[in-house]
DNA sequence: AGACTGGTGTTACCGCAAGTAACGTACAGC
DNA sequence: GCTGTACGTTACTTGCGGTAACACCAGTCT
């Protein structure tokens, strides 16, 4: 098998075997939850550790591995319904729908992504804030925010206004289906409807309850 | 120094202790970020880590203490902004403000609460998602939830939206905040009025931009 | 053929943090 | 004086991330 044949038929045989790691390791994860070894993994694969670890470098290596490949996956499903040709409330709920329809479909695979743990190589900066936390959360805050901006007219300030957008709205569904997905209080078409009306601004609408502020 | 002049003057002597070993606990959180061992805390409180597991179990029970210590605080000054004589706006806007305020004034606390890294003592349910991540995000959602409900008049279904807004919010609030707070790309009093303005329904109202969908 | 190289795999170890056991010590009340 | 209880210690176990050192098996160059 020369190289011709190989990117016809398909990857490198490095590529090939990282697949299956990643396999392995979603399998895992799947199943033991965030907390999956690196021991775990690799006996799941079939071999030992320091195999893993000349594929992916450390631990984080391989969490970002598996998120790029979730998260590309999650994205290309969100762009779709993002995409959907309907009017905008019915894309936002096909959006916020088809979310919560992943989360809801793997929450093992969706909450290790989301509870990294982080290590770090604490880059002699005192005060790196920032670069922990969630990579999945930032990407789709991005990309929402991005297709915000390319197409809902916002006036003046518009990019930086979008981006707050994109990240505020991807926090919404996070934490709301966070939420949702460990009490169940309602259907998820419910809290859908719900999350859509909050963007469509029905809490600034709505009257007061008589006996607000009692002062 | 009898039981009358304890309830008096101040706490049994083990909740004063209780007390020393949080404020530490606090400064070497605030000093090393969320990867603070046991054994750091234990030194900076000038004893060593058995009485610390005597005192919160595991390092569980003191994340917890210190998580029911800082929200608390926050959550005094949430209902304090909420509680203003003044427009839902206003009320909305300075709630958003003190948040930001908070942990840009202390991320590295902030972030401890936020990635607390678990470890759950696996209640036999092989599918117990939901018991984990952050407690403070849910008691923040639980609260605005209820603060919503107080307040404002929802029509049917009023609870059940209350709280599904509350944590959408909180959420909202958190993930922007989060984000703004590794970028700064703008100010917070620009934060916002971008946050509060999405709440406000101006996502909705926005036109669109010439050239939408392009399939 | 035989040495050289690169990739795959192993066992055995280090360092470190969580958590525990066993022991020591002061000070109450009988 | 003796005993219980709360405070404190040292020294250990366990488990995980990560690494070093070595072994094996292609092909490949001379």
């Amino acid at each position: 098998m020369d190289i011709a044949q190989r990117t016809t038929d398909q990857q490198t045989p490095a590529e090939q075997r990282r697949r299956e790691l990643l396999e392995a390791a979603d399998r895992v994860v799947l199943r033991d939850g965030p907390k999956a070894s690196m021991n775990a993994i690799a006996a799941e694969a079939g071999i030992t550790k320091p195999i893993l670890y000349r594929h992916f470098g450390d631990k984080g290596g391989l969490y970002r591995a598996l998120a790029i490949r979730h998260t590309d996956a999650l994205l290309a499903a969100l762009r779709a319904a993002l995409d959907a040709p309907s009017d905008r409330r019915r894309r936002v709920e096909s959006t916020l729908d088809t979310y919560l329809a992943s989360i809801e479909a793997m929450p093992q695979v969706y909450r290790f992504l989301m509870h990294p743990a982080e290590e770090s190589h604490q880059t002699e900066q005192g005060f790196d804030v920032g670069r922990h936390s969630a990579p999945l959360l930032r990407r789709m805050g991005e990309e929402l925010g991005q297709v915000i901006a390319e197409r809902v007219d916002l006036g003046p300030g518009a990019e930086a206004q979008a981006r707050i957008w994109g990240h505020g709205i991807v926090g919404m569904m996070h934490a709301a289906g966070d939420w949702w997905l460990g009490e169940r209080p309602c259907s998820r078409a419910d809290l859908v409807r719900s999350l859509a009306d909050l963007l469509w601004g029905r809490l600034a609408q709505a009257p007061d309850l008589p006996g607000g502020p009692a002062f």
